[in-house]
DNA sequence: GGAGGATTGTTATGATCGTAACATCGATGT
DNA sequence: ACATCGATGTTACGATCATAACAATCCTCC
């Protein structure tokens, strides 16, 4: 009978060896031509294509180029962030309007809030709290954006930071203006999130902000999370996208802060 | 209603509505072929060929892909990072066999540190103490690295923060081994980095941290900077790389402490 | 030493990319 | 009205990429 070979305590020795230096030629910069990767390993260019469509977690191959796959598989966050993006961002382009020179501000945690720094025009000289890494990481490049982030243990399902120690530097900066997000609104039942380490950061936010605005698209409208933090009425506004003709009576509910944002130029 | 003509000056007005557009897609995710934008953008493939060429700074064109630019260009930090990328990949290496399932490390900032947490083995459960954003967006994608980030005033020159509050968390935290770089490393001098910010945290965490390391290539050797955070016997090893015949010299001096890592595998 | 599987290199071919050159269209100024 | 300019689209062609097929080599086990 055909006996296997099971020499695969061995097999792939060379390759993982290569993988290991490609991956620390890669680092630090952002894209490595195939050629220059194949003359740098020794090998064959065919073999370097070999390698990195045996190890797709780690390389992502585009054009002639092989790129780090953790710059576009990162979070498992951002593969859910898709939902409702167009909404989220016509919101944060209304909130983004918002913001003036010389303003404050502090901006919540979430999949929402990041299309808001992302439309923080780039010529605005302003201070951004946060606890967030992926509203942390745009900001850090932005020259004119001071930037402050309350640290802590990391929650990989937030990107977020719980904060402890980080709450005495809030409540001694002057926040001109906040934007939360949250997971569910409801007229009733306040304002709500999936997280419990995040209540204490958007209150200790809204109690010093002399502004407060929610940011959350039309799909949160009438849903309620676990962990409550606010109610409605301690918002200035409430931002959201053009409902749907279902969620229109939750909002004759939601009273007149809120605020519909319309679709860009 | 007659399109009004209003170019006052400013050329290319729809151009920059489309890459408004384009930055907006390309969010969240992270590459886009460059026929899904045109079709998203209703022009032709060239159109957004000149359009990318004419904004460099925010986007790249890669193989038959648009990407964000600021994955590639952005710390300035990480230009600079090049220099003896080598070296320190080496000594980051041999640091990364002194971590130990289970360990609680801190990480310094820096360009050296990256390149140790980058060497992490995925396998190993640690928790990880840092202050710099480019130690910690690696670990943030890693599940078996709990991470606690100290946060503050962002430095851009470094990427870390001015941690203030968060030294109270540090002190509370059982740190086994620390991870320090520096900027120049002296004999008589001690060891020493650019920015000032930095010293109250290395210090910090020197008290705590049950075991010292100090990652340096061998160019810092000799070297001396304008911020003094400590004396070379402190550490338990000052890891560096193959020195060059000039700074042998200085490496006498430095007692035994010292281990020169050699290349990998 | 030889069989056989795994790895790597080479070659060939079709697909796609990159760019230049030219065509088209609309708006503007005289 | 007409020349002109800027933005955009179209076409063409050489360069590069993607993949399959096959050859060469290495390794392990018998």
């Amino acid at each position: 009978m055909a006996r296997l070979r099971e020499n695969n305590g061995e097999t792939g020795e060379r390759k993982k060896a290569r993988l290991r230096r490609l991956a620390g030629a890669l680092y630090g910069r952002g894209a490595l031509h195939l050629n220059e990767a194949a003359a740098l390993l020794d090998v064959s260019a065919m073999t370097v294509r070999r390698d990195i469509a045996g190890a797709p977690e780690h390389f992502t191959y585009l054009g002639g180029y092989i790129v780090a796959a953790s710059a576009e598989g990162g979070y498992r966050l951002d593969r859910e962030k898709d939902n409702h993006a167009a909404a989220k961002a016509i919101v944060c382009a209304h909130a983004s309007r918002l913001i003036s020179d010389g303003d404050t501000i502090f901006v919540d945690c979430g999949t929402t809030t990041p299309h808001l720094v992302h439309r923080l025009p780039v010529a605005l000289k302003v201070t951004v709290v946060c606890y967030a890494l992926n509203v942390a990481e745009p900001l850090a490049v932005n020259p004119n954006v001071q930037l402050i982030l309350l640290g802590g243990l990391y929650n990989a399902s937030s990107a977020s930071f719980a904060v402890d120690e980080g709450l005495g530097t809030l409540a001694r900066l002057g926040v001109n203006k906040a934007f939360l997000s949250a997971g569910g609104v409801h007229s009733k039942r306040g304002v709500s999130c999936s997280n419990f380490h995040e209540v204490a950061v958007k209150q200790a936010a809204m109690a010093i902000a002399l502004e407060k605005h929610l940011l959350v698209d039309a799909s949160k409208l009438g849903q309620v999370k676990s962990a409550f933090f606010a109610n409605v009425d301690q918002f200035d506004s409430i931002i959201t996208s053009p409902p749907t003709p279902e969620v229109a009576r939750e909002i004759a509910d939601l009273g007149g802060h809120l605020v519909i944002a319309s679709a860009e130029p």
